[in-house]
DNA sequence: CGCGAGCTTGATGCCGATCAATGCATGTGG
DNA sequence: CCACATGCATTGATCGGCATCAAGCTCGCG
């Protein structure tokens, strides 16, 4: 009845004190706009921080719910598989974004999240984040938010399955990841993308071969400097109207 | 600063009393499981009630958002508009379920609430839900399912819209829907659609010629006996091969 | 240095889009 | 009551984008 899962690794208590409070993320992450009040119950809330090793998975489908993670460090995948075989990616998650908020209608995990990378999670229990968001109406908001937003990007993710073609697809999805990632501090005109091209296609509804044709593709239109999963974006612009003027 | 909409039309107070306690749909709706006090506080909170004719709005992208809205009769369908004109249908929507969650992210709605048929709809207007939610454990956790089990939902769109093909995605959606239409007290093997080929196929990613073609084939093949908008089910379990087995 | 995972590129084929015509049901006005 | 318009659905013919199959390439790593 822990609510560390088995691939997570806490981090030991002697080592850098890591808190809301102090964290670089908390104007990205649950804590947005609280006071140093709220930050510290929030600090006694969040008692685990955990470890997950690239490729091992922080939660699987059909585990039980028990708390909600946000990325600190690294980056992850979410996916939903079928009994024969074929899955689809539903999202990547880099830090200040939160993981598992599907298990919250079941009581259990309803997808795969797998680390792309060595990563850091904060451990929220659900029970507790419940508890402090009747407290705290900024904290349920904030929550509510977040789910809110969840719900409004699977929107986009449909609007792109459902009506653009392989290099709008892709033009949307690199645009939205570097969006993100300035949010974060990071360049808005190169990236290193964490997943191979096979995700990307997983993601996307493409095969990987049609990812690559595309990026291959964007590369002789001189939209974009690819070299492996290091991107240079040189015509931002050419990539927003694939996204927008459709067709 | 009305919580009612232009296209909502409040239903006079000395129609039939309808309340949260007396609704037929409490066991599907948000009060799953509540109490006989917690029904009453809920009464208190769902004040208004209102209609909404056939093709109006309930509401449209960019509206303020003040409320979400429980079906109480009637059909809905939510859809995401793009700058060119094209859209997504995101989902259709029956008695019990609820609209508006979107708008919590930016407090704006970012899609639009069309009815399908002549429909009715509780406002619960969101600042009460919140305060209510903090009183209420049981009214916080059934909320908090209520969003996460969308999430859920659009995994599964994703994984429809990512790697179906068309008589999948026909298979799962009628599927889908007779679940639904099931745990409403209605038949599992007959149903009539609401919405047009043309709405099927912009929900499933499929134009309105494939969505028809679907249907002849299903009809062909003995799965389905098709008249207009009229569907019965003929071989549930070949619809379920279609959707599992893939490929 | 050689292996393997991941990526690129080419050739071919198929599914679903597109274009177009017709059918069918409902409604409206002469 | 019929003529006509309108919205929706069906069906056919053709086309194109992406999947599929296949071969070779690149880079990191034991």
């Amino acid at each position: 009845m822990t609510a560390t899962p088995r691939n997570v690794k806490p981090i030991k208590a002697d080592s850098l004190k890591i808190t809301c409070s102090n964290c670089n993320l908390r104007e990205l992450c649950l804590p947005v706009g609280f006071s140093n009040q709220e930050l510290q119950r929030l600090d006694t809330m969040v008692a685990t921080r955990g470890s997950v090793r690239r490729g091992d998975t922080l939660f699987r489908s059909g585990d039980p719910f028990e708390a909600v993670y946000a990325v600190r460090t690294g980056f992850f995948k979410t996916r939903v598989s079928t009994d024969d075989g074929r899955d689809q990616v539903t999202g990547f998650q880099m830090a200040g974004e939160l993981l598992g908020l599907d298990g919250i209608s079941t009581d259990r995990h309803s997808c795969d999240a797998v680390a792309l990378e060595d990563s850091q999670v904060c451990v929220i229990p659900y029970a507790q984040l419940e508890q402090l968001s009747r407290e705290f109406p900024d904290l349920q908001r904030q929550f509510h938010k977040i789910m809110s937003r969840e719900i409004v990007r699977y929107h986009g993710v449909m609007l792109l399955l459902g009506s653009m073609r392989a290099e709008e697809r892709l033009a949307a999805f690199l645009l939205n990841l570097t969006q993100r990632l300035q949010a974060r501090g990071f360049s808005q005109s190169s990236l290193v993308l964490r997943m191979t091209r096979e995700e990307i296609g997983t993601y996307l509804g493409l095969k990987l071969e049609t990812v690559s044709r595309c990026f291959s593709k964007f590369q002789e239109d001189g939209v974009l400097l690819v070299k492996q999963r290091q991107i240079h974006i040189l015509d931002h612009e050419a990539l927003q109207k694939l996204v927008n003027e459709n067709c």
